[in-house]
RNA sequence: GGCGACGUGGCCAAGUGGUAAGGCAAGGGUCUGCAAAACCCUGAUCACGGGUUCAAAUCCCGUCGUCGCCUCCA
């Protein structure tokens, strides 16, 4: 029996997992708000998901996954005030926040296709669950957590004890370095949970409530909704970095206001993307590369869940065009190495353990891939290989089992060409061989000569 | 201003007390008429300066640099 062990942001340790309710693991994961396409840092934190669930079933438990899709609530500028970004990016294209939603929740849906992400298990909108935020909100009310101003409800974080533990928050240390402008909030930490229509103007997205007219604030949905699907303490909560500090913290707030537990057993979070200029990715700075960039410039989706494979998810990772290169060619090596080993047989003992105890050791997906490399150059027969691979890709996700060399259309025009090289080299007219090819490589193609005969494909790049 | 993280060969990146995984690129080689593919081989003492220790990339202090959170953000 190899243990898994996981890193748990709010002990701040390595921890070995455990189900509350074996076999069955609840995880929510923290999902977009969807008023843009989501860029590739987004998605980097979508990997690590995905992997951890993978490993997850590769321990041998179910998984029941919840992935929330904010639609609603997330205000653009400090201290909850600003404008709604659904309802920012909807005037931006002209369309309605309820169309702006649907169009990028799909497009969010793709990427994970592309990338392989499996789906949750259950998807979750905010918009969907308006009253069972408002219960939510209610019971926070009646446990004596909440104020209201002028343009909403608030939680009172300083009633709280254990406010910001998840994140070390040192609470007098940010009073005294607050710099946002406080509005009416009480402390510096404190939050919207509901709140109310601009007065002098009609909100596409807004909703009656006991308070009044309005909309839920943007930590609410997570608590309400996860406690729906999941239950008042679950197994494994995951998100962005950046969450650990507000997002989460006052997740863990409502959750702790209304049913006495920290929400979840475990608190997993994966660290940021970096592009190599040092320039941070993120939505709001509105320029970033997302799933269709690279497609763009001639690169597999998986070329880019090959490249997360080959950092630890606890650790910011540097995007650079050449290291996505050096994946994509590596992906490329792997496929075709898993191509040619023919039918599988039976998996290799040694091998399944060892991938086993990197796995469980908190997701060290970069030993795995060292694995990977060591298997693919070991001795072992091809179907040994081949069975023991097609097993580590349950958790690798690179669909290598449903992967085939690419069927090229080759002109009849190259292929006339690669016919009379063929002939002159019957012949041994090397130099006319070396003309052919290279008026061949000049029309963009590569011939490669092979036991089997001349191989044509066209020349990458070209 | 407060809090925190990181700095490993050309690039990406593991390793966190016993003398540096892996991938890509590069160089050399085998094979090949040539070429490609494949395979084999080669390279870093771990930002810098001190300290602790029998022993440090790995612990402590300082310096420089990069980045994150504190404000929507994966």
């Amino acid at each position: 029996m190899t243990p898994l062990v996981l890193y748990d942001t709010y002990t701040r340790t390595l921890r070995e997992f455990q189900p509350l309710n074996p076999p069955e693991v609840g995880m929510y994961t923290c999902g977009p708000t969807v008023y843009d396409y989501a860029h590739i840092g987004n998605l980097r934190t979508y990997i690590f998901e995905d992997i951890l669930k993978r490993v997850l079933l590769y321990n041998g438990f179910s998984v029941k996954h919840v992935m929330n899709i904010t639609d609603v609530g997330h205000l653009t500028s400090d201290a909850d005030t600003g404008e709604d970004k659904m309802e920012a990016g909807a005037r931006r294209a002209g369309k309605t926040a309820w169309e702006i939603a649907e169009y990028y929740t799909e497009e969010f849906r793709k990427d994970l296709k592309r990338l392989n992400i499996l789906e949750p298990t259950i998807w979750c909108r905010a918009t969907d669950h308006i009253q069972e935020q408002i219960d939510f909100i209610r019971c926070i009310e009646e446990m004596g957590y909440t104020y209201r101003t002028s343009d909403g409800i608030y939680f009172d974080t300083s009633k709280l004890p254990s406010y910001g533990y998840l994140g070390r928050l040192d609470i007098e240390g940010l009073q005294a370095g607050a710099r946002i402008d406080m509005g009416e909030k009480r402390h510096p930490t404190d939050f919207a949970l509901w709140k109310f229509s601009p007065k002098d103007q009609k909100r596409q997205m807004e909703w009656d409530s006991p308070w009044g007219v309005g909309f839920p604030g943007w930590h609410i949905e997570c608590s309400a909704m996860s406690a729906k699907y999941l239950g008042p303490f679950f197994d494994i909560h995951c998100g962005g970095e950046d969450h650990i500090t507000v997002h989460h913290t006052n997740e863990i707030a409502q959750t702790e206001a209304c049913y006495g537990t920290r929400l979840a057993n475990f608190w997993l979070h994966g660290y940021f993307l970096q592009l190599d200029e040092g320039v941070k990715m993120s939505k709001s700075s509105g320029k970033f590369l997302r799933v269709e960039s690279l497609i763009e410039e001639g690169y597999d989706p998986l070329a880019y869940r090959m490249f997360c494979l080959n950092a630890i998810y606890r650790q910011k990772l540097n995007f650079t065009w050449d290291g996505l290169d050096g994946a994509a060619k590596s992906l490329d090596r792997l496929r075709n190495a898993f191509y040619e080993w023919g039918a599988p047989g039976e998996p290799d003992p040694a091998y399944l353990q060892k991938f086993l105890e990197v796995i469980n050791d908190d997701l060290n997906m970069p030993r795995a891939m060292a694995l990977t490399w060591d298997l693919v150059r070991s001795d072992l027969p091809n179907e040994v290989k081949k069975a023991t691979l097609l097993d580590f890709d349950r958790v690798l996700g690179l669909d290598l089992a449903n992967w085939q060399p690419p069927e090229e259309v080759i002109p009849d025009e190259i292929l006339r060409l690669v016919e009379l090289r063929q002939q002159a080299r019957a012949e041994k007219r090397w130099q006319d061989a070396d003309t052919l090819r290279n008026q061949i490589a000049a029309a963009g193609y590569e011939v490669m000569d092979t036991p089997q005969g001349p191989k044509v494909k066209r020349r990458r790049g070209s």
